[in-house]
DNA sequence: TTATTATTGTAACATATTGTTACAATAATA
DNA sequence: TATTATTGTAACAATATGTTACAATAATAA
């Protein structure tokens, strides 16, 4: 979990404390702004864009693995993850923008460099609360930096569809767990909560009922504070309960 | 897919021809006589009992492999396949038992065998009709059988808690994929579909919610026939619409 | 101070879904 | 032809969800 200089070993040319063949890909989700948001890497010189990705060490567990890429990223401990989904089809991952990101990064390598090579990756979604993310590059990318979902250029190999497939899951998630609170801050009113969930459902839903389910869920805790605002009512601040 | 004698290359010393550290794990689930059944692989000169599993050929999609390690075993195509989890653990895999294995089965090695080394595997689970699959042992193991879900014995590595994550995979998509019909014959009864849901569930159900439930999904087409029975009223076939 | 305005919290009702009881319709057997 | 066991489904009850309505504010403006 070094936030420090990385280790010339994550780029070297053996890259013999890796696992070969296997990645991690992310999509770190954050919510900012009435907008779902995914932290992208960027290399600038050759304008290459994808997911945060890692590899795993030989004797990592793998979900210690995840929490660590995820970790070096954002600045974050205690991160919502979930596994999604494995992508493992031979092709998925065209070599060149890689190997444009290599030659332009002075890292010596041939076709056989294991960076090269066939890759299958495990995908993880995460989810965090945008405003304490400091997103940090890694050794390749220069860059890493939020992205509106809705506005996601092309990325490197199969990294669209990887976010598709993310969200789609992470919909899916909404109803049996409840993981939306980790997108948002520590206190919330109800109606930040229902943006929330209509901007990942992409759908609009009826106060009254969304804030009878919620509350019949038993895991918000009101604030004994008030919002301060504007010419109306004052909102309940909300914050979600560990007491279960 | 190869049903034929097992091929050299897939016990070989080398094993060029799969990705090193990747396997696929397959809980098979069949259904038969009130219980859910699983497919498990014995070695029978050590006694060591696992789950059917392979490896990734090095230029074959991940879901094709699942899809050939599955057939292989059962002897059957177009087989329900779900991709659940990923074991990453360091260390999950004790190599004692497969050395054993290997011995017994007078396969060369030595500790650094990529087969003892170090995997992270892919679980899969399949959903099969009992009464067309015919068991096929592999490579390794010289036989191949169901057991009884409430009855599996002490499996090798950390594969007894691959098939309760499984399960509880299982049951999560009971509800929201249309699935169980997999893991019955082509033609049943609404009884018969009861007992399935109640063993995988393991839970009663009653039976007019049932009923009603699964008639509205609007995907079973009842039969004309019906069932030849006993002293009462005979319940009608069902079959699976795939007009849907 | 007192309307005005916008938005919140929630009651009240409508509709839909699910749980439960009840019973007529069989298919053999006695 | 009665008896028995089980099926298919109607009918009602209990919950859950969708919708409308409205009182309770928190500022601003008169």
């Amino acid at each position: 979990m070094s936030k420090d200089k990385p280790v010339e070993n994550e780029t070297g040319k053996t890259g013999t404390d890796f696992m070969h063949g296997l990645a991690i890909d992310a999509v770190i989700f954050g919510f900012h702004d009435h907008q779902l948001k995914v932290l992208l890497m960027r290399y600038n010189r050759t304008g290459v864009v994808a997911l945060p990705g890692g590899f795993i060490h030989k004797t990592e567990h793998l979900n210690d693995a995840a929490n660590r890429i995820v970790s070096e990223r954002t600045g974050l401990n205690d991160i919502y993850l979930e596994q999604f989904y494995v992508f493992g089809d031979y092709g998925r991952s065209d070599p060149q923008p890689m190997k444009d990101v290599l030659t332009a990064n002075n890292i010596k390598h041939d076709d056989n460099h294991w960076l090269l090579q066939r890759f299958i990756s495990i995908g993880y979604y995460a989810l965090v609360d945008f405003t304490k993310v400091v997103p940090r590059p890694d050794t390749i990318f220069d860059s890493c930096d939020w992205y509106d979902l809705t506005n996601i250029p092309r990325l490197m190999q199969d990294h669209n569809s990887i976010i598709q497939k993310a969200l789609v899951s992470l919909r899916a998630d909404l109803d049996n767990k409840l993981i939306a609170f980790n997108l948002m801050q520590e206190e919330f009113t109800l109606g930040d909560l229902q943006i929330l969930y209509e901007t990942i459902l992409d759908k609009k839903l009826l106060r009254p009922a969304f804030q009878r389910k919620m509350l019949s869920l038993g895991i918000l805790e009101r604030v004994a504070k008030k919002w301060t605002g504007a010419a109306h009512k004052a909102p309940y601040l909300y914050r979600f309960s560990k007491n279960l």
